[in-house]
RNA sequence: GUGCCUGUAGCUCAGCUGGAUAGAGCAACGGACUUCUAAUCCGUAGGCCUGGGGUUCGAAUCCCUUCAGGCACGCCA
């Protein structure tokens, strides 16, 4: 047994479904067909560990009122050999599960017998995922929005691992197409303008102006020296774009490194150009119906795929456009590497392409709902009270090494990740840099460091952690204590839940829960000065929270201080 | 104009596969350091869940609509 919330559900679920199907049996219920049982955690205190809505639900099935349905199946149930102690019918119709005090004590030596694995649960069966992630145009450095979607998708995938897949983490390295081309004729005006004096050669209108491309120019002829200025255009281009790609590349690299981000695969885009896999996407949907041709281009066709209109695939010159690359791409993430489910991650600004992609993909003939496009709204940045426009063109956006520089990694991850990637971020530096109590990652850290702190102060005073068997769970019998112990128990279904929503937020909530409570049954429950039994006991607990909290720190690549 | 996302306490947000008295954290106010880390704790106050309608035993949650903000609608990526 992995997770004991869930043990317990089951068997509360199958406890009320058997008591149902009894009373059927009886006759003192008709026949119907129980669709399932629902059993949650309710948020309100003094009603049970568990409850259950059943008895509403089925109420017009069975004809009678609510609460008469509810006691019922309450006068039904078996409870022997259940850890439920008692059962109540309460408010509208729910049924109230209190549990006997044993399933905490169970959940504690589950911690310390799992250590630092408590938590992982075999949830997704080592079914194999593909997390696709950051993919930033590698003409720049990392701004805000790949921030967030590197913090997100890391820990999507992390928390994806500790739920029990087999995971992959991805970047696709967009080093062919459009953007390819403008980056090449960028670098190459600054080249020029670098050698022969800023009006020598105007800048292209839709090129990349951030300072990166000066410096990468220089840094060329630094290297390298002019001589390349006498080749053609295109030998010129060619030359310093592949230079600067794997320059960015490398420093992309580096800031991910520092960010806590390892990527396990780099894809390159034109490896896709090189193999042919594209052609043969195309292939594939041009044979089966899929495409149209008008004005010189081939289009993914809005009636054969099932789209609202027709998307390019193949521009009136000759290339293709950036969609037709995608679906390539998809095409071997699933049949060609045979991935179970893929994850990625855009920024929200790319939501009209979420529902041609799994077009595409149907047409592919690739169930569209293994393919997860999770969209986070885009950062805005925040200084001195004002909106600071962040863009890579402009040259004044704040790159992800800045804004580890300022505030951390800790702070970043930590701040990335308190929120659903649904909801619109803004981010303000000034807070961020100020790193005071304001910021929750502190008060998490501060909570490690305080167990840890005074763990090794008290085995000074000979007082050491003892045994799960040695411990007597009946003296930890106070409210915090009991608060403490149930949030302890609920992590390996808390990690459940965020592998199903794709929620990593979850897990910083659940963190500063931990925490808080741990700093309430600090301040309330003394263990220095107590009799040895009761010391022992809290030490015990003590110690199982900073487990607990340390393994999620660590799951979200958040460092977990021994001291501070 | 069409489509997607968002609207909940002063601020930032949870809760959204319908459930019980709508929850946190900051900020505000009042308390707790001769006692294991006061980066902490305890308490108080704070709400027409944007407005309106519908569905039903029951709605912040589902449906319709209004208003407000963001984003996307290119032979860009």
């Amino acid at each position: 047994m992995d997770n004991i919330v869930d043990y317990i559900k089951t068997q509360i679920e199958t406890i009320v479904s058997q008591s149902v199907k009894d009373l059927m049996v009886k006759g003192i219920f008709p026949e119907f067909e129980l669709t399932g049982v629902n059993v949650e955690i309710p948020r309100e205190k003094g009603r049970g560990e568990f409850s259950a809505n059943t008895a509403m639900q089925i109420t017009k099935k069975v004809g009678k009122p609510p609460r008469m349905v509810a006691e019922e199946i309450i006068k039904n149930m078996k409870l022997e050999d259940s850890y439920i102690e008692r059962v109540e019918c309460a408010g509208p119709g729910f049924m109230n599960f209190y549990l006997k005090k044993d399933w905490l004590t169970d959940a504690l030596k589950l911690i310390e017998e799992k250590g630092a694995d408590y938590g992982k649960i075999n949830f997704g069966k080592g079914k194999r995922v593909m997390v696709e992630f950051v993919s930033a145009n590698p003409t720049g450095p990392l701004h805000m929005g790949n921030a967030r979607g590197g913090a997100l998708g890391d820990c999507i995938a992390s928390v994806l691992e500790a739920a029990g897949y087999d995971v992959t983490r991805e970047f696709y390295v967009n080093d062919a197409g459009n953007q390819m081309e403008i980056f090449g004729r960028s670098l190459e005006a600054r080249f020029i303008q670098e050698i022969r004096g800023e009006d020598a050669v105007e800048f292209p209108e839709d090129g990349y102006f951030g300072e990166d491309i000066k410096e990468r120019a220089r840094e060329y002829i630094k290297e390298y020296g002019q001589d390349l200025i006498k080749q053609p255009s295109e030998i010129i281009r060619k030359t310093l774009a592949d230079y600067a790609l794997e320059k960015n590349l490398k420093s992309i690299k580096e800031a991910l490194g520092y960010y806590g981000i390892n990527f396990d695969v780099w894809f390159r885009e034109k490896s896709l150009y090189e193999s042919g896999a594209i052609e043969d996407t195309l292939n594939y949907l041009k044979n089966n119906g899929f495409t149209v041709e008008k004005d010189g281009a081939l289009w993914l066709s809005a009636e054969a795929a099932g789209i609202e209109k027709d998307e390019v695939l193949v521009r009136a010159n000759g290339l293709c456009t950036y969609f037709a690359a995608d679906i390539a791409y998809h095409r071997n993430k699933f049949v060609d590497r045979g991935f179970d489910w893929v994850i990625n991650l855009w920024g929200a600004d790319h939501h009209g392409h979420v529902a041609r992609m799994k077009a595409a993909m149907k047409a592919l003939e690739i169930d569209p709902d293994k393919l997860d496009i999770v969209l986070f709204q885009l950062v805005r940045l925040y200084r001195n009270g004002e909106i600071a426009r962040m863009s890579k063109r402009t040259g004044k956006s704040i790159s992800l090494m800045d804004l580890l520089d300022e505030v951390g990694r800790d702070a970043a991850r930590f701040f990335f990740n308190l929120k659903t990637s649904g909801s619109h971020l803004d981010f303000d530096l000034d807070l961020a840099v100020s790193q005071s109590n304001e910021n929750p990652v502190f008060y998490v850290q501060y909570a490690h460091a305080r167990i840890c702190s005074m763990l090794s102060l008290l085995e000074g005073e000979g007082l050491r952690v003892p045994l799960a068997k040695e411990v007597d769970f009946s003296l930890l019998d106070s409210k915090e204590e009991r608060e403490l112990m149930t949030k302890l128990a609920e992590l390996p279904e808390e990690i459940k839940s965020s592998a199903v929503t794709l929620e990593p937020s979850r897990l910083t909530r659940y963190l500063m829960d931990t925490a808080g409570l741990f700093h309430s049954f600090y301040n309330a429950c003394r263990i220095k000065g107590e009799k040895k039994e009761l010391a022992e006991a809290r030490l015990f607990l003590a110690a199982q929270t900073k487990t607990v909290l340390g393994n999620v720190l660590r799951l979200l690549s958040i460092s977990a201080p021994e001291r501070m």
